[in-house]
DNA sequence: CTGTATCCTCGCCGATACTG
DNA sequence: CAGTATCGGCGAGGATACAG
């Protein structure tokens, strides 16, 4: 899926503990501009991860909030920092060793 | 790691049940350049997933082989699997739901 | 506050040609 | 056969300004 992209994966670790409003998935992903988190925040809508709702207020509230489907990605997501858990110093001694030639 | 790139994936999997000449990687492959095929495996080389033994004959023959650090990585990459052949259809069913609205 | 509208940069990737 | 060299398109992502 989009889970390649640069910020997917950080948006979903800000969810995975309930619902955030725009402004506060902005301040812990430092250096995401507005036009790119609201990219990615409708991607992962269009897929079902999330659900987007606008509360009538002011000033206007909108809360994003991971559905089931959207929690299941933390399934392959486990995977992969269990395999970074265990082989990246394997992985970086392969890349020092590399240099050295 | 750069499982977020366009070959990498394949390029694994098409290593997966043993050593592989480039022209006999390049066939699977359809479409990749040797540019990018080159930029793939070397990436993957220094790295550590794979080694590159060239054998001196004429014509020259270089065969690519996962090593075992490289072998770790259908591990996540089999999670990723287990989750699309679960969860696909119901993504499939809200791209649907949120096109028709 | 929650976005949208423009413009721009940079790097992946592809096409093509050439080399040891 | 197994690459390297060069050029170019294209799209993700960033900077900035503005709107409802």
């Amino acid at each position: 899926m989009r889970i390649g992209d640069k910020w997917t994966t950080k948006v979903l670790v800000c969810l995975r503990s309930g619902p955030r409003r725009f402004s506060e998935l902005k301040v812990p992903l430092r250096g995401i501009t507005p036009k790119v988190l609201t990219e990615t925040l409708r991607a992962l809508e269009r897929d079902g991860m999330l659900t987007r709702t606008v509360h009538a207020e002011i000033p206007p509230r909108v809360e994003y909030e991971l559905t089931p489907l959207g929690h299941t990605l933390f399934e392959p997501l486990a995977a992969q920092c269990a395999w970074t858990r265990a082989n990246l110093p394997d992985l970086l001694d392969a890349r020092d060793a590399y240099e050295r030639r």
